[in-house]
DNA sequence: TCCATGATTCAACGACTATTGAATTAATGG
DNA sequence: CCATTAATTCAATAGTCGTTGAATCATGGA
């Protein structure tokens, strides 16, 4: 991963709503989930989260699909893995810190804590 | 770590500038290095310095003794360690990623990639 | 004490961010 | 075709960010 990329990635991350949204995508796993049921869960405007989805999908840590009226969004998990890859490389002083890191969605967990 | 810490490491390190401070401070290893040396490696305003300086120790990313009349600006490394733990933990659907990652000072390299 | 050096503080500035309300586009069902 | 639902676009706004220049503080040497 890029520089660029990283920051982009970071920036996006670092963002209390955008982090709630890319949280709850995560959990949701690779099918995503439509944008309506991410405003109804978190409490967010529709127009506020479409800038929120935005900068997720210009960052590549999230995707999009139309499913009838519904935009699916879905977590990429593979943006998130190159990030861990760069943060560990870069900002570690480099090897000791990356016993092959990996981001899988798999298993879902109790609960999103705030 | 707490979300809110997580968000404000994040922001601290989404910017080119800070990103460019702390991989040389995590190059520097533990003992760091003066704010003046880093201002000449990277070519940036003392008073510039400063104020990213600042972001990065709210962030608990780097901590500063004075050595004279000079600042000895070093890098946290457990905080990156807990921002990572974070990630993977969190925005990772859970364990498939975290085989204990560890970050320390440990060993130099080549060269900072731009 | 005086001066030079290293760094911080402060005010100002343009640029970007996050949110809002109103209007618009897209797809579906009757 | 019309109404409804889902989401996006757009303009406006307050607030924050990154940088600069000038002034100030702190330390050490002559």
């Amino acid at each position: 991963m890029e520089k660029t990329d990283a920051i982009t990635a970071l920036a996006a991350l670092a963002q209390d709503n955008r982090l709630d949204v890319f949280r709850l995508l995560v959990e949701a796993g690779p099918e995503g989930m439509p944008a309506g049921a991410v405003a109804a869960a978190l409490d967010l405007a529709p127009n506020t989260l479409t800038f929120h989805f935005d900068r997720l999908r210009t960052a590549g840590l999230v995707t999009v699909r139309r499913d009838g009226r519904s935009m699916i969004y879905a977590a990429r998990f593979e943006t998130m893995n190159s990030l861990l890859g760069y943060l560990t490389e870069n900002c570690c002083a480099g090897a000791p810190c990356a016993p092959t890191v990996a981001c899988k969605p798999a298993r879902k967990r109790d609960k999103i804590s705030t």
